[in-house]
DNA sequence: GGCTTTGTACTGACCGGTCAGTACAAATCT
DNA sequence: AGATTTGTACTGACCGGTCAGTACAAAGCC
């Protein structure tokens, strides 16, 4: 087998185990079980533990920033957020597991990837936080919006329903879902 | 000592650790020792190391519904909404190794643990979900406003931007933080 | 064509450390 | 006197990480 091939199977095995029962108390043994590996191919293509996670952590966002980044290009600011908002919730529904093992873990305190983890989610915010710049600078959007703070909201808001949806009513459509973050994003909350 | 008092310092010593080293590298021995001890009188108060985070579990989401609670308490509608949200801004500011606690086993996806940790969220989500309801029948909001799914959006805006803002830029005033949520909020984004 | 070599990918038994949990006799509350 | 705590010693399962060895295809060699 291919070496990319082998690693992402190991990735995909090692979300799945991940957003399960939480990093600590996944082993490499599972995770290699589950990939249909031997662990030894686990040290082989990643060199411990720890670096498999970031990988898999750069990997998926890398991923999500990606998806972000295409649903902004060129459209008008306004419209920009909102195809970003719509895209996240999109790509959360596509791949629940990764959502979940990136809210869950991102957030954890201790090891020394945590630092490195924090950054790597960054970079899917940032997207959020260009749209919104962007609508600043075009005048839609109050000159003295905090952005920083805006689009870390945005994203843990369209994250949090987006679980939540997929947790407790996965039948409902996703435009539903979606119209009502929309609503309050564009502050539609008041009669 | 009593059974109780006995208790009450092995919580607290958890709960300091859990601020250190996170939830997983926290050891038994450890948490006896910060609490001055034995390590068998652990096993003697809580059956496991797992029941004895449970049971902090389970304090401190009634502690954080309890401060929702206490905000909301008699205050006219939309006034009430913000001061759960301050409520739950400060809550994490002071709290906020269990804050990560809370976000992180929550959104796990197996096992009858997650079930139980998610139904004490709910609690807390509950409290937002009373005010958005009040503010909905008192005609301050949308009267067709999903009130589950904003209420979880709401919460989960506030966690993220909460944890955000205590790891990146922990020395900015509270206030700040949340008047930037208020906006979002109210609909205060556009010029 | 047959042969050796080389590089890459993978295997799985094994090791050493860690840590939850146990055992229990003696001390100390209340 | 019964409930609670202490102190220490111990067990054994588990787990991250290692390493000598296998498989095998492509490349060089005669």
């Amino acid at each position: 087998m291919t070496r990319s091939a082998t690693r992402e199977r190991l990735f995909a095995a090692a979300i799945e185990l991940i957003a399960e029962s939480g990093l600590a108390a996944t082993t490499v043994d599972q995770i290699a079980a589950r990939a249909g590996v031997a662990k030894g191919t686990v040290y082989y293509n990643f060199g411990s533990k720890a670096e498999l996670f970031s990988a898999l952590l750069e990997f998926g966002v890398e991923r999500l920033a990606a998806t972000l980044r295409d649903a902004v290009a060129g459209r008008p600011p306004l419209e920009a957020l909102e195809a970003a908002v719509a895209a996240e919730l999109a790509f959360i529904g596509e791949h629940e597991p990764f959502a979940r093992l990136l809210i869950a873990e991102t957030w954890r305190s201790g090891g020394d990837w945590q630092r490195a983890a924090r950054l790597i989610r960054e970079r899917a915010v940032e997207v959020l936080a260009g749209a919104l710049r962007d609508a600043v600078a075009a005048g839609v959007l109050r000159r003295d919006l905090d952005v920083a703070t805006a689009a870390s909201a945005v994203f843990g808001m369209v994250l949090t329903v987006a679980l939540d949806w997929r947790a407790l009513q996965p039948e409902r459509p996703v435009d539903d879902v979606r119209a009502t973050l929309m609503d309050l994003l564009r502050g539609r909350l008041v009669p």
